[in-house]
DNA sequence: GCGACACTTCGGTGACCGCCGAAGCGTCGC
DNA sequence: GCGACGCTTCGGCGGTCACCGAAGTGTCGC
């Protein structure tokens, strides 16, 4: 008797979608919360269009992507914060053995290691900055699995971020570790990482670079973040 | 310019490898924690042994598994519970869409239902009560990312459980939440789980039912765990 | 020793799947 | 309208991979 109906079928077809190189590049690149042209993935990807018409039939189909049509582009993005979850846990095991711990800042090109996003929170040496300072001050508890605590929410309420009524809107925990795969320790992820962020992003205290993933911390950002939790803006 | 280096290989490779439906039962069955012979697992997938051999190749060279040689036979078991977890979890994405809330009792075999270990922590309808109970006393905090209070620590240190000493031992999480599979609802894992796991069979709360993961919960067991934690035991 | 047994290695076979280019279909801009 | 453009469908090619049976290696038990 299988100790339950048909899992293994299932797992398989899941992790398949994955399986693949090109599929599994244009995951991680739509890991930045945005949506890409089916033209822009097959680039990135290194392959035929006609081919990344088929993965995106396959990824949509399976679940992890959705749609977009408008007029004559077609734009995809994925399906939501579990997707983004689940490829972020996935990447953070396939990670390599040991990593190379002396010389890491000339690698992951300097601002991406600096702050950048990580779907929709805040993630690079930034991210982690913020995460051990509201762990110091109490806003945050737990060293691995972390929970808002009252102050925490407090904190969240102070900046005008209503996080019960933005919780309250799906499935999505409260506040969430998540793998940092340049500093290899967690930042905060959940409801309260995405609030921060976007709140971020909407008060300027962080500038996207460019059009990746890339931030910078404004003037008024370093202000705010020395003056709220005592961060000093990461090298 | 690619964001990381060699990240999509990376993933395609890991997630390959439980791509395949016979790998992917294989796996699914270690979740009980055990280790099992190459010829239990061939028999259990339907395959020969020669190909279960190939399989296991792979797994093994994919750091998921871990074998033990003695004597004429091979036992395998999961490399670690971060492979756990992370089996489990994908699992989890793969469930099916709508959960048939109803007639849930008739399927997933009754007993596994009621209480079974996944992996080295408890399950079912018994692991999510506990998990309950824990929550509304304050011993554990946050509504899906879990850490465990520090009421939560005097209560495990009262059953003579040292936590940070075998927290010391790994770099695994204290508290973990797990997505029970049967009730769709987190339960307790990471450190504690295992712990309180671990005591529960010791001492003779809960039994293994055959060989498999189903566990009944023992006279002794439902008296402790009304008197520590007011958990009546699930029916 | 001698079989019984667990597992492994080795060809061979067949299916699946990712890839491309060419042709077709819609949308946009002049 | 008319091309330019983005995307899609189709056919065909080639590599990969899961599978098996048969033969081989080591271990256990008598």
């Amino acid at each position: 008797m299988t100790p339950s109906p048909h899992r293994g079928p299932r797992l398989a077809r899941l992790a398949g979608l994955l399986a693949d190189e090109t599929r599994a590049a244009m995951c991680l690149a739509l890991l930045d919360g945005r949506a890409w042209t089916a033209g822009e993935l097959a680039r990135y990807a290194g392959v035929a269009a006609s081919t990344a018409t088929g993965h995106l039939h396959k990824l949509i189909d399976g679940g992890l992507l959705t749609e977009e049509r408008q007029g004559r582009h077609r734009y995809v993005r994925l399906a939501g914060p579990q997707v983004a979850q689940l490829i972020e846990d996935l990447s953070a095991h396939a990670a390599p053995p040991p990593p190379p711990r002396t010389l890491r800042a000339s690698s992951a090109s300097g601002a991406l290691a600096r702050a950048r996003t990580c779907y929709d929170h805040l993630a690079g040496r930034l991210g982690t900055a913020i995460t051990d300072a509201m762990l110091e001050r109490g806003l945050l508890q737990g060293s691995t699995g972390f929970a808002l605590t009252d102050a925490g929410m407090d904190w969240f309420a102070k900046l005008g971020l209503d996080l019960p009524e933005a919780a309250a809107r799906g499935r999505r925990p409260m506040a969430r570790s998540c793998l940092d795969w340049t500093e290899r320790r967690p930042h905060l992820a959940g409801v309260a990482g995405a609030a921060l962020c976007r709140h971020a992003l909407d008060t300027g205290w962080c500038i996207r670079i460019g059009s990746g993933r890339a931030l910078r911390v404004s003037p008024e950002g370093e202000r705010a973040l020395r003056e709220l939790l005592g961060v000093t803006t990461p090298v």
